[in-house]
DNA sequence: CATTGTGAAGCGTTTCACAGCC
DNA sequence: GGCTGTGAAACGCTTCACAATG
């Protein structure tokens, strides 16, 4: 018995559903409902944005009035899967690995870390954020034992694919993955990148563009801040 | 005098050069060319979406033989603002923002810390990845004698406001934020977000589209995993 | 009458397909 | 022959503008 054939939500819409559900969560208990201009303003968007991307969920405001916070917050979350908790296990537990396992802030929010393994025999025993690191072999154990459905590759980048293959080994069927490397996981895993330095890059590219470079300045100062011009 | 009245590049463009420079980089001495193939095929994508990306800083590619690496490394470098470094400041010197400045890896790429931060008297003074922890006051200085024109938001969410003015006010002109919250700042700083939990509640609305939940099921399991329905 | 929900237009990005060139 | 460079088509996302409505 299924009801709800499920509407495709497009991407662009997903990306923005968390954000509009963290301002909701902000909120004040004496605020029932908000207008989709409101909430746009909180999230530094369009107001027929926020209107289009909430009518995915369904029709779930009044109008004249706006959008009651707590049922849309519970739309949201049964939307995104948030209705219970996806426990992630992390590989790698270097500066990064070790620093999200500590990050409680992120990953209490229905993320609880189930696991951290890494393959040096230095780390492994060792505690990280109330987590015993344990070692790689361990993954399909963890992955099996806690249900774990999400892996995080936090390991070097020459160690990123293999780790990504051995939690798709385990039944691991989404990855998160802050090496600087393309994975090669089969087309039904689902793969989101972080790369810090990319995201510099683009501020990089940006800052250039700003201080008017990229223009040739022929005859004059080649240093790097703004060339006067 | 002024040369080359710089075309516009695509924001997605400008997202994609940093991943072909890695790969172009990761490539042997002995590799002098390359295909919009092959490095479409180790960056998954598509070899059209590689010539037209590229093709917006030139035309530097030779028919019949490809693209000759070291030049093209140079075009793509020069483009993104990467022919001298950019010195960071963090602020915050909490979990994530003590790994990113040990995190040699990232920000030795171009990206060195100039500075780190912090509101905590007890932090300050301490040593974090090579770079004595400063006050928040001495962010202007810093600023101003390092040359900073990127700061990085690795504070708590209820100081980063605060962060992101006193970056704005130091000089900043580009801030990368890593705390979950906008960031209301002029118009004319270029702001990139990354938000690890956003990350996460995206594969999580996979991971429950794949599962099958979010179609009701009416008399079956609520639980987690797969409703095999 | 304030505010939603949504067709339709506008815009940016991706992909196709092939002419142009080495 | 192989590969680039690019118009043009296709696609998806954003924004507009307004009818629908509590």
């Amino acid at each position: 018995m299924v009801e709800r054939p499920r509407r495709r939500i497009p991407e662009a819409t997903v990306a923005r559903l968390p954000e509009y559900l963290r301002i909701l969560g902000e909120q004040g208990d004496d605020v029932e409902h908000i207008s989709s201009d409101q909430l746009a303003e909180f999230a530094g968007v369009n107001a027929a944005k926020v209107r289009k991307d909430l009518s995915y969920l369904g029709s779930y405001g009044t109008r004249g009035v706006g959008y009651e916070v707590a049922y849309l917050v519970y739309q949201i979350k049964r939307e995104l899967g948030l209705t219970h908790d996806w426990p992630v296990v992390i590989v790698g537990a270097g500066n990064l690995g070790q620093a999200l396992a500590k990050y409680g802030g992120f990953f209490e929010r229905g993320f609880p870390v189930a696991g951290v393994v890494d393959i040096d025999g230095a780390k492994i025993g060792t505690m990280v954020g109330g987590v015993r690191v344990r070692q790689l072999d361990d993954l399909p154990l963890i992955v099996q034992e806690r249900k774990v459905s999400i892996g995080v590759v936090a390991t070097p980048p020459a160690a990123a694919q293999d780790a990504a293959e051995r939690l798709v080994a385990a039944g691991v069927t989404s990855i998160l993955n802050f090496a600087p490397t393309v994975l090669n996981v089969p087309r039904t895993i689902s793969v989101r990148k972080v790369d810090l330095a990319v995201e510099l890059q683009i501020l990089s590219y940006h800052e250039q563009r700003r201080s008017g470079a990229g223009l040739t300045i022929v005859a004059g100062s080649e240093s790097g801040r703004p060339a006067s011009a």
